[in-house]
DNA sequence: CCTTTCAGTGAACGTCTGTTCACTCAAGTG
DNA sequence: CACTTGAGTGAACAGACGTTCACTGAAAGG
């Protein structure tokens, strides 16, 4: 077994839970420092404390566990991002009510976000696919929430869409950034609230002043 | 010696470069399958056709390879960004003007563009510092850009950065896109474009029409 | 023409890799 | 209490790994 008191007034699933654990905390350790797909499956084991063999007990693969890796991530995330949405009413300043949330959650889960930054672009094709799928709901999720609200009545569904994408996107980028360099957060979080001002002041604005022409 | 006709005529430097070549080459279509920490000195060897050893001639070690292809990417999109920058003023529209420039050479250098996104985040820590680095110099050259052409005078120096970062960010985000969905080219820039559109239509009547409150 | 230089060779090393197999032995079960 | 289940063991495998070393042989240079 891997390691801590040998409770005997522990179950045979508890157990094995506390060392699919000890394999997923292990796991994202070792990424941290190059990622998924340059670690190998003895470094795991090694790392939990556990002979090889015995990963296939919880893992066909380190690509699956990967998978488990993005799953447990995004649930997380998900969570919170409910909360965000369900308090937004209640913030006179969107930007400013949500963004320290999200910024508290990475702090509280760098691990698992550096790892979704890293496999997001560099992961093995599965990991990546899923990691994208996830991002597209949550897109999509934005866009209705949107929608709902009628905070932008003049875009078409489409381009709420859109604008949903470009609001994700940067804050997948300020997320990879919080993550890259805790030590500036508050540098990060300052920027990026005024930039994200900038870009959703501005958009708000966008379709019935400027349907066409240059920039 | 690697391949290729043992041209008589072919100077002993001009082989070591078409060998140096070759293994960069060889690097990044190893690498476009997984990544540059997951690939090994071996393979690169294997496939330009030459003995493991053989690549200590060229490079010491399969990061320094890494800061190479950095290297000689960001030669080639500065010289790109050099172009746009130049002709910029031509253009009835700057976005409809640069968009398809930068979507043209993301299509003519995609293995450079796929390295460089992967690296960015899951790269050695000096190959990801130097990304960095590269990308943080461009963000400052649009800044200067941005003021020289007056384009936004009511923003402040910093504010100017802050937009240039915005954009970049943006820009990125979309190249990314570029290389990992080709097929997708078109629907990908129109969409950019549009969100471009929103994001900087949008910006550049923000400070002086909203200068606090809630989005 | 003789000497130096050096890109590429090939063998050898100790270590690490993923995966197989038969196994143990405590917890769960009827 | 006897029986089954299954998480974790430990040996063994064939192959790949990075790095060393002494080497070859053709191009470059005096």
């Amino acid at each position: 077994m891997a390691d801590g008191p040998a409770d005997a007034s522990e179950s045979r699933a508890e157990r094995k839970e506390r060392t699919r654990r000890a394999i997923l905390d292990a796991a994202l350790a070792l990424a941290a420092d190059s990622n998924l797909a340059a670690i190998s499956l003895r470094q795991v084991a090694k790392q939990v404390g556990v002979v090889p063999t015995a990963f296939y007990r919880h893992f066909g693969s380190l690509e699956l566990l990967g998978l488990a890796l993005v799953d447990e991530s995004f649930r997380s995330l998900r969570l919170m991002l409910l909360d965000v949405w369900r308090h937004a009413p209640e913030y006179r300043d969107f930007i400013d009510g949500s963004l320290p949330i999200v910024a508290q959650h990475v702090r509280e889960n760098r691990s698992h976000y550096a790892f979704i930054a890293r496999e997001r672009t560099a992961g093995p094709p599965r990991v990546r696919e899923a990691i994208h799928h996830e991002i597209a709901l949550i897109t999509r999720e934005l866009s209705t929430d949107i929608a709902r609200t009628g905070a932008a009545e003049q875009y078409s569904t489409h381009d709420i869409g859109l604008l949903s994408d470009l609001i994700v996107s940067f804050v997948v980028t300020m997320a990879e950034r919080l993550v890259e360099d805790p030590d500036s957060e508050e540098r990060t979080l300052a920027e990026a609230r005024t930039q994200l001002r900038m870009l959703l002041v501005g958009a708000l604005n966008w379709r019935s002043r400027e349907p066409g022409g240059g920039a």
